[in-house]
DNA sequence: CGACTTTGACCAGCGC
DNA sequence: GCGCTGGTCAAAGTCG
């Protein structure tokens, strides 16, 4: 058995669309988000992470990112605070995984830097600039429809393949919160005529990520705030995507003025219960710190009704995501993060939520009293003095490189 | 008052 | 060239 946790920033110029177009040939394989935090060996706390999906789940189409966390923070979180999130014996009594088909999936390209206990080891990052990019997986198989059926992955979206992109982690949160492995996945190379467009931004990193859609914790019902990263977003458009029936979100970076970073929100056509978070550009500040990044993002739940808009964002618990990369030289190199993961089919077992979601305010409390002066990052690996430049910016490849160095 | 969301309008790229 | 589409802008309204 491998966990299989890939993230990708792959050197690209195309945009999710075109992501999700590259990938509409085989549907990707269902992965499972909760082993995306959760390796064998790590007991780090999906729970409460789920805990705060769940919630969020209320609100159908709830902007679930302006309030709950952002799965790789989380793991940078746990990390550092491998206590916070986790909830003693959680995961690891409840989850049954099988991940048969991770080799087939990255093609054999990770495997030489992963170790059997660490879900990093699967984290795979392509710098276009890189002197060694690490391989994509090769093309796979196309997906099996009767697992995609059983995945509920609805065969539909051909024209508007609801397909995440095939090196994107999907995840199928069913109620039952079982997530199947539902394709091979097909690397993805994006490439679209679109790429060279200026509104494309292109020369622009980006990175995607799936994750289940949370439910809606912080439903308005419950008021709750669930902090999701140290970043504050803000919304400045909604759009109707054409093939989805979900709206897109466009946030931008309120941590700082003049910060270009922004990232896009999409509910996945295939799975509702997916999320398609898109990052693009970076930020040009530090990370915020704690009551900065919490600074105008932890409005109350609103009093208007605007529970069950479609897309209704949540304006309070802004997002807090994960800095991804603060690369401010304007790299021409487009990124995109890809988590994959693989499980059987109906292996996968969401533990019950543990964890509540006051705990996450503690956790940014214990963030505080940790002094984090900036990047809660240059703390979780201040260890590694030799992580080169890039990486102490760049959250994600940080923590790729953490976890090369780390068994969790 | 400041920060936020909402939402229609505008603009630019792309395909036909 | 036109229409479609996606990304952004900005006014209006909300909230603390």
């Amino acid at each position: 058995m491998s966990s299989v946790f890939g993230l990708k920033m792959e050197n690209y110029q195309g945009d999710l669309n075109d992501i999700v177009r590259a990938s509409a040939a085989p549907q990707s394989d269902m992965v499972s988000w909760q082993q995306q935090f959760t390796s064998e060996s790590d007991p780090l706390s999906f729970s409460s992470t789920m805990a705060a999906m769940e919630d969020h789940r209320v609100n159908d189409f709830g902007d679930p990112f302006s309030t709950m966390r952002d799965p790789l923070l989380l793991r940078e979180l746990n990390s550092s605070s491998p206590s916070y999130f986790s909830s003693p014996n959680s995961t690891n009594d409840h989850r049954m995984i099988n991940m048969e088909d991770s080799s087939s999936f990255f093609g054999g390209g990770l495997d030489d830097m992963t170790s059997p206990c660490n879900i990093f080891s699967r984290i795979q990052i392509s710098h276009g600039h890189s002197s060694s990019p690490r391989l994509m997986p090769q093309p796979q198989p196309p997906c099996d429809p009767p697992v995609m059926a059983a995945a509920g992955v609805s065969p539909r979206g051909q024209k508007a393949p609801a397909v995440l992109p095939s090196d994107m982690l999907n995840v199928n949160t069913s109620k039952s919160c079982l997530i199947e492995n539902t394709t091979a996945s097909v690397p993805v190379q994006i490439s679209s005529p679109r790429n060279l467009g200026i509104k494309r931004r292109k020369s622009q990193a980006k990175k995607v990520v799936c994750i289940p859609a949370p439910a809606a914790a912080n439903s308005r019902s419950s008021g709750e705030v669930v902090p999701s990263d140290l970043w504050a977003w803000r919304k400045y458009g909604q759009k109707p995507i054409k093939g989805s029936p979900h709206p897109r979100g466009y946030y931008r970076c309120s941590s700082s003025k003049g910060c270009s970073a922004r990232k896009q929100v999409e509910r996945s056509r295939t799975d509702p219960n997916m999320l398609v978070i898109t990052y693009t550009s970076e930020h040009n500040h530090p990370w915020p710190t704690q009551r900065n990044a919490l600074a105008g993002s932890t409005r109350s739940q609103p009093s208007k009704a605007k529970i069950g808009s479609p897309s209704n964002s949540q304006p309070q618990n802004t997002i807090k995501e994960t800095n991804y990369n603060n690369d401010t030289t304007g790299t021409s190199v487009k990124e995109e993060v890809e988590i994959e993961k693989h499980v059987d089919e109906n292996q996968t077992y969401i533990p019950a939520l543990s964890e509540s979601q006051h705990q996450t305010e503690d956790f940014f409390a214990d963030l505080d009293e940790l002094e984090l002066e900036t990047d809660p990052l240059n703390l979780l690996f201040k260890d590694d003095e030799r992580q080169n430049e890039n990486k102490l910016i760049d959250p994600f490849a940080a923590l790729f490189d953490y976890s090369n160095n780390a068994s969790f």
